[in-house]
DNA sequence: TGTACATCAGTGAACGCGCGTTCACTGATGTAC
DNA sequence: TGTACATCAGTGAACGCGCGTTCACTGATGTAC
């Protein structure tokens, strides 16, 4: 929280946070390339020197920006599926259509999580965000079949295929790749019609 | 084909086609932000003005290397699937290994084909390739159900489904985001392990 | 077969740009006593 | 409650770097006659 009343104090009070809120808006307004250090510094109008005290380099911005997006990734996934109640059927579907949803409301954000080679993998907060995702969309497929035991295998095949579709899907939609297949539905089909289609395409507990 | 014996010919010959070679393998050697005009013209042992007689800018360079991606992206899998036969299964089997091996076998060049935003999806050359390569797709979904009709929305459903999980699967892995899953997996499974029970989790033509 | 000339591909020096980084500095904050 | 001092956050000028672009040039090729 700024002090809006100060007209423009010599220390910014809480320029970590304010970086990196502008460093997203240039991400998902002006795109990656645009994303620099001294971008940064200017639209939190400050010297461009001054980010070099709260990040090492661009890399830490980047991978603490990305940190943030996967917390609030995991969070929204998790959000979607306990509104979903029980049915594993209705939190795949709520999985998929938070996962896409996510992307489609911060594209850069969300290109730039899984851009793993502009970020720093090691830093803790990109760990945590990490796993919390994870966890989330774990919880979406071990809810698909409680009873019946899976192989190790199976298991594990029914995770990555879920994971992949969705993401599949996402970056297709983002990319502008599924415009034709978009473009061959009936009058009044969305995106979003067409992901609870081919989510309902994939096995389910059996 | 170059004269090999003329020592330096003050003319090329064929720059064109070795800046694109020489790109490819700065993209996969050294990552997409290394590749630059001036950096193909390094490799080609070229003065950095002389690309620009055979590409506007970066993006032109971009756009042609990403379509002569898809041109032998498409190659490979309709190779694959022809290596298949006809029935469905295998068709599909054949389509997500072919697709994620080359993902695998060339995962800067992968990454740049569907990094649209940096590339002019003008230029007829791209636009061929991308065409070739979703006419190979659509050959496999074609194949699963060639007797029963199906709605618009469930042939379209099929097609984005296949395609969004074998994607998505070749850029988590690339990403290494399936790091963890793959640890999950009995001994000796291999990521192909894992993609063949992943599409065996879809449904096809039921 | 030879000559003149237009066209083309590549050269190399020069330019301006934005970047990250360094550095001595200054204003503000916090702490010891 | 006050004073001294260390620490911290931000400043602004300067630097070197690699980039794309421009430009006059030069060597090679192709074509007309």
């Amino acid at each position: 929280m700024t002090d809006t009343a100060s007209p423009r104090p010599y220390h910014h009070g809480d320029l970590k946070t304010a970086l990196l809120a502008e460093a997203e808006n240039i991400l998902e307004k002006e795109g990656i390339q645009a994303l620099t250090l001294r971008a940064a510094a200017r639209a939190a109008g400050v010297s461009h020197a001054a980010p070099k005290n709260h990040f090492d380099d661009l890399t830490g911005l980047l991978s603490e920006l990305a940190a943030t997006g996967f917390a609030r990734f995991g969070k929204a996934l998790a959000a979607a599926m306990a509104e979903a109640g029980d049915d594993p059927r209705q939190r795949i579907r709520a999985m998929g259509l938070g996962y896409v949803g996510f992307a489609k409301a911060h594209p850069g954000l969300f290109a730039l999580m899984f851009r793993s080679e502009m970020l720093d993998g090691q830093r803790p907060a990109l760990r945590d965000g990490i796993s919390a995702a994870r966890q989330s969309l774990a919880d979406a497929v071990r809810a698909r079949s409680p009873e019946k035991p899976l192989s190790p295998l199976q298991a594990a095949a029914q995770a990555a295929a879920l994971w992949s579709l969705v993401h599949g899907f996402a970056l297709l939609l983002l990319d502008g790749r599924l415009a034709g297949i978009l473009r061959s539905l009936p009058d009044g089909e969305t995106a979003d019609t067409l992901l609870e289609a081919v989510l309902s395409a994939i096995h389910v507990g059996d």
